[in-house]
DNA sequence: ACATTATCCGAGCAATGACTCAGTTTTTCT
DNA sequence: AGAAAAACTGAGTCATTGCTCGGATAATGT
């Protein structure tokens, strides 16, 4: 029954926000080194230009860093998601072009989160977050292929964001991603929808 | 210029061997209870049933450890895969199921093995077995398809892969897996190879 | 100007964890 | 049996790291 750690104080005035800001930036940036190991409280301080102490008043603990890191990451997704989801035709390609743009803005970031995400649990809010990502995405393949088994929806989610990660990482070259995945998002859900 | 980690000494002695295996065993255990931060070398002596002095006889450091580990692994699924090699007439239906076997013969393990693969420099001898493994699985599906873009049967791997872990966590049923992944990896390879 | 509140500092504590080493026990060899 | 080699022990060292706390500095209100 250990209790979920507690938001801190909350940043006022513009000097804080900038403090916060720095901190979740700074972690950003020594997930980008690729070195795991090198994700400190006592390191992030020193990146973000701040004490340790000022961490500790806007973070009950390490934890609660990466959850805003990926919050914030979410965030910028999740509008961009929402912006094409009242788009016009080609719903699918939109869709995909978001996601590698999404992954290719910082690759290393996005593969650090990718396994960051896999083994802490993140909290409520970005799970809600996490759960509308995933229900535009499969509201918007069913725009294009009909109404489909739920998870036949989800195995094309991750489909997509295997090849889109892949990608990132580098094992598959970027050039030629957006039709990879299309192709592979169609050839599975043509075989599995009806219609078409 | 560090140099690679030296292993120590090689144990000769039945006795020594069952140490080394318990010591991997303990690891492998440790890592199935999912929390990745327990993973220290006095709980991995302790659960393997010998001092920690005894582990730095067999292992340099606490990544030797994980690297024979994955070795032991990859060594199982290569030499499965190997067996289907000359096998007979639907080769793509058996490399999905060994796959899939693999991965849930201890899925939470290979789900932290993954993670730890991704985030970790594994050696130029596991980095080899991975190489032999992907190109088995290459070979498998060029003899279903047809000679065919290196680029075009790396992402029918990825997708197989992504598939099946993501159905070793649990987030897609195990259930009708293996049509699941055949009808993916059909659909995206006729869409791209030539004949059929 | 003065008081009050907000923000920030950073030395240092307590816990943890990777790894060592001096000595003991077990196995092997002759 | 006796000696040498191999295997094992576990308390202890040293470095790292998450986090606290007492006090300094800056912003805001009157």
């Amino acid at each position: 029954m250990s209790a979920a750690p507690q938001a801190r104080k909350q940043p006022t005035q513009r000097r804080a926000i900038e403090t916060f800001a720095a901190i979740v930036e700074a972690a950003a940036r020594i997930l980008e080194t690729g070195d795991a190991e090198a994700l400190n409280t006592n390191r992030i301080a020193e990146r973000a230009g701040v004490s340790v102490g000022t961490l500790y008043q806007y973070f009950p603990d390490k934890h609660a860093i990466l959850v805003a890191l990926i919050r914030r990451e979410r965030e910028v997704l999740l509008s961009e998601l929402r912006a094409i989801q009242d788009g016009g035709e080609e719903v699918l390609q939109q869709m995909v072009d978001v996601s590698i743009r999404h992954q290719f803005a910082r690759p290393r970031l996005a593969a650090a989160l990718e396994h960051i995400e896999a083994s802490f649990p993140m909290g409520e809010e970005a799970d809600e977050m996490a759960r509308e990502i995933a229900s535009i995405s499969s509201g918007l393949l069913a725009r294009r292929f009909g109404p489909l088994d739920p998870t036949d929806l989800l195995t094309a989610v991750i489909i997509a964001r295997s090849l889109v990660n892949a990608a990132g990482e580098g094992l598959l070259p970027e050039a030629g991603l957006r039709e990879r995945v299309v192709k592979a998002l169609e050839g599975y859900l043509r075989a599995v929808s009806s219609r078409d």
